[in-house]
DNA sequence: AATGAATGAGGGTTCATTCAT
DNA sequence: CATGAATGAACCCTCATTCAT
C-alpha cells in the first residue's frame, strides 16, 4: 500500500515512536508491535503510513535532515570567518546529537552502517548536510584562511568522522557526556593540527642560548580561544 | 595489523566463512545455513565450535586484533618520531582494511555499531589497538613534538574517526578506492591542521636568514590521487 | 442466458467490477480494495450494498442466471424437436460463456467448486437452468425421440459436464477458442454416441428402402475448428 | 528451502495429511498448522519438505497420478475391445474417486480450477492420464469400432467432463452415492448416444403392424446394471 | 449515501538452535 | 566429531470489516 498524505500528526507520531524504539532495541530486535505500542496505534495502522518496517526506518531522518540543513545554512550565513563556520558546524552537530540521543542512535548505529540506506532517497537529504561542510572548507581555502594544499574531501571526512566517532562513543559508552565541551578543543585541533608550532623551533634558536626545549614549550602562551 | 595465513583449522574455517558471509549479507540477513555452506560444514557443526550465531560474530576479530596489535607495536618500536608513528598507524590501518574488505565490512558495519559487542571480551582486543595510538599521542606530547595543550583522547578520536569514516565510505560506496594514497595527506592534516600558517608573512622575514619553512611546505607531495 | 445492458446502478456497478476482478485474480487473491478500485467506489461503499466479500461473490450469478433461464425457456418454446432443443441448450450455453469469459471464470472456477455456494439461495437460480435441461431430456424420452432406457439425470450430467469441461478448458488454456463451432459435433455426439452403427452394413440393405441414415451423417458439417 | 529426498514416509505422511485437510476445509481455509497437526509434525517440518503451502498442494497428485496411469495402461492392455476400454477407463476413474473422496475433493475442487496448477510440472502427470483416453478413442476410430467422423478431442472432453461432473456432484452433494453403478449406463450412453435408434423406426415399420413404439423399446435387450 | 481512517485477527514463513545417532 | 532431522518461537504483513462523520 502506498504511502499517502494523511493526518501529519499520525505519521509523525509513528516516526517518533519508531525512532525511540529502534534507538532502544536496535532495528532487528525491535518489532512493529513495539513501535505500534509506543505510538499508540495498531500495527496495521503503521502499514497504512509506511510500506514496510525498513521503509519506516529509512524515513526517520527525512524532515530532521532537511530542517537541519536549512537551519545550518541560516546560521552559517551569519558568520564570515571560515574557521568560525567550522566551529559552528561542529557546534551544530554535536549539540544536536547530544540533545537527540535517539536520533543519534538510529542515525549512527542503524542507518549509517546500512547498505541499503545509501541507495535511498532519504540518504540524499543526509548528503546535503555534508555538502554544506564541503562548501565551507572550499571557501576557507579560496579565501586564504585555510591552507590551499588541502584535499577538501579528506578534510571533510576527517571532520565528519571525528563527529561520528564521538557521537557513537557517547551513544555506546555514555562518554563523554558533554559533547559541546569538545567544540572548542576540536575546532582548535582541526585548525591547528597536533604538531607543535614550528616557529617554536625558531624560538628555540633564539632562546636556545641556554633554554631547553622543554622550556620553550612551557613558555608558549597558554592556548586558549584558538581559532574560535 | 596483518593477518598470517595458517593452515585453517575447523574453527578458523568457520570464522573465515562467517566473515565473508556476514560481510556480504549483513549479520541478520546472513543465516547459519549460509555460513555452513560457505565453510562446507553442517550447521550443527558450527554449534560445536561456537555457542551461538552472535558469539560467532563477536569472535571474528579476536586473533586478527591481537596479531594486529603485536605487529603494530613491533613496527612502532622501529620508529622514533611521533609524527612518523602516527603516519605508521594510519598506514597500518588503512592498508589493512584496504586489503581485507570483508573484515572491514564486518568490523565497521556490524561490530562497531553493535551495543552488545562493547561488553564483549573480544572488544578488549580491539581497544588495545586504540590504546597504542593513545600512547603514541601522549609520547608525542611529552617529547614536545606535539602540542602540549592537546586532549589526547580527543586527538585519538579524531584519528580513529577519520579512519573509520574513510573505511566505511570505501566499504559502502567503493571510494576512494585507494586508501593508502591518503596516508600522507592525512598525516599532514593531522599534524598541521587546516589553518593557513599565520606566521608565513613574518617568516618570510626570518626565512631570509636561512630558515626554510617554505621548503617544508613544498616538500609535501603534490596533492593528487585524492579520493574524490 | 443472455445478459441485457441496463444503466448500471451502484449495485450492478459493484457486481460487474467484482466479476471482472474475481475472474482475473481469483476470489482469494482479489481484495475488496481491488473491487472498489475497479468499481470506482470506496471499500466501505461495497459494504453498504453487500454484507461480505463472500456474499458479493455469491450474488454475482443472480440476475444473469434468472434472465438466462427465462431466455432459454423462451427459445425452447419455439422449438419442437427434442434434439434441436438439446442443440439449442448447447448453443445457448457455449455461446454465452464464450461471450462472457469473466462470468465463465467466476462461475466455473470459483463458484462451482465452492462448498458454501451450494447452500446458497443464489445456487437455486443456477439449478433452475439445469432443471430445464432435465425437462428437455425427459420430454425427448417421452416422445420417443430419445431412448427410453436412459437415466435422464445421467444424461444431464453428461451434457452439463461436457459443457463445463469445455468452458473450463477455454478459460484456463484458451482453447478451443471457438466453442460455438463445437455445438453441432457435440449435439451429434450426444445424440448418436461414438459407436459405429453396427447395423450399417445391414442398414444399407434397408436404407435403400428409403431411409437415409447415411445422409444425415454426411450433412454433418465438416469437422474443423476443433480445439486442439 | 529446496525439497530434498528424506525419509519417504515423512513426506508421504505430510502429503496425506494435506490431502485430508485441504479436502475438508478447502485450501485457503486450511492452515499449515492444521496440516501439521494432522501429520503430527511441526509446521516447520512441513517447510523442510515443501517450499510453500501452494507447492504442497500441487504435489498432492504426483505419485497418485503416475501410479494411476501405469495401472490403467496395464489394465487396458488386457482388453481388446475399444468399447470395453472406455468402460474400463470409466470404471477405473469412478471407482478410484469413489474410494478416495479426499483426493477427489482436492483434485476436483481445488486443483482443477486453479490457474497456477496448469503451469505446474505435476499437471503434466495428470495430463498423461487424459492422453491414455485419447489414445483409446483414436484406436477405436481406427479400428472401425467407433465412428470415424468423431472429433476425438471432443469425445475425450465429453467423457472427462462427465466424470468430473459426477465426481464433483458426489463430493459436494453426496449423490449419487454409488458412482460405480453408473459405469454401465454411462458406457452405454457414450457408445450409443441418446437418440432412439433410427432403425427402430424401420423396425416400427415392420413391427408396426400392431406394435406401439413403446413396444419396440421394450423389445430391446434388457439393459442391466443400470446405475441409479 | 459515501467514505477515510483505523484495526483485529490471523497465517505463512523463517531460522537459530537442539539432539539422537 | 559430525550431522540429519526436527522444531519452538517469532514476526511481518495483509485484509476484510467497522464506524464516525
Amino acid at each position: 500500500m502506498a504511502v499517502q498524505k494523511k493526518s501529519p500528526t499520525r505519521k509523525e507520531q509513528i516516526l517518533q515512536a519508531a525512532e525511540q524504539v529502534f534507538a532502544q532495541k536496535g532495528f532487528h530486535d525491535a518489532t512493529i508491535a513495539d513501535v505500534a505500542r509506543k505510538a499508540k496505534v495498531s500495527e496495521a495502522t503503521i502499514y497504512e503510513y509506511f510500506p514496510s518496517k525498513e521503509e519506516l526506518l529509512f524515513l526517520i531522518p527525512g524532515a530532521t535532515a532537511r530542517r537541519g540543513k536549512e537551519n545550518l545554512e541560516h546560521v552559517l550565513r551569519l558568520i564570515r570567518s571560515a574557521a568560525d563556520k567550522i566551529r559552528a558546524f561542529l557546534y551544530d552537530h554535536l549539540n544536536f546529537y547530544q540533545n537527540h540521543p535517539d536520533y543519534a542512535s538510529v542515525s549512527m548505529l542503524i542507518l549509517k552502517p546500512n547498505r541499503k540506506f545509501v541507495e535511498t532517497e532519504a540518504y540524499k537529504d543526509v548528503q546535503e548536510l555534508a555538502r554544506v561542510l564541503l562548501q565551507v572548507i572550499k571557501e576557507g581555502m579560496a579565501s586564504g584562511e585555510f591552507r590551499s594544499d588541502l584535499d577538501p574531501y579528506l578534510v571533510r571526512s576527517a571532520i565528519l568522522g571525528t563527529i561520528e566517532h564521538l557521537v557513537v562513543r557517547r551513544v555506546l559508552l555514555g562518554k563523554p557526556e558533554n559533547l559541546i565541551a569538545l567544540v572548542d578543543p576540536l575546532t582548535d585541533l582541526i585548525l591547528g593540527g597536533i604538531k607543535a608550532p614550528e616557529e617554536e623551533k625558531a624560538w628555540h634558536f633564539q632562546v636556545n642560548l641556554g633554554a631547553e626545549k622543554k622550556e620553550a614549550v612551557e613558555r608558549r602562551p597558554p592556548l586558549k580561544n584558538r581559532g574560535k
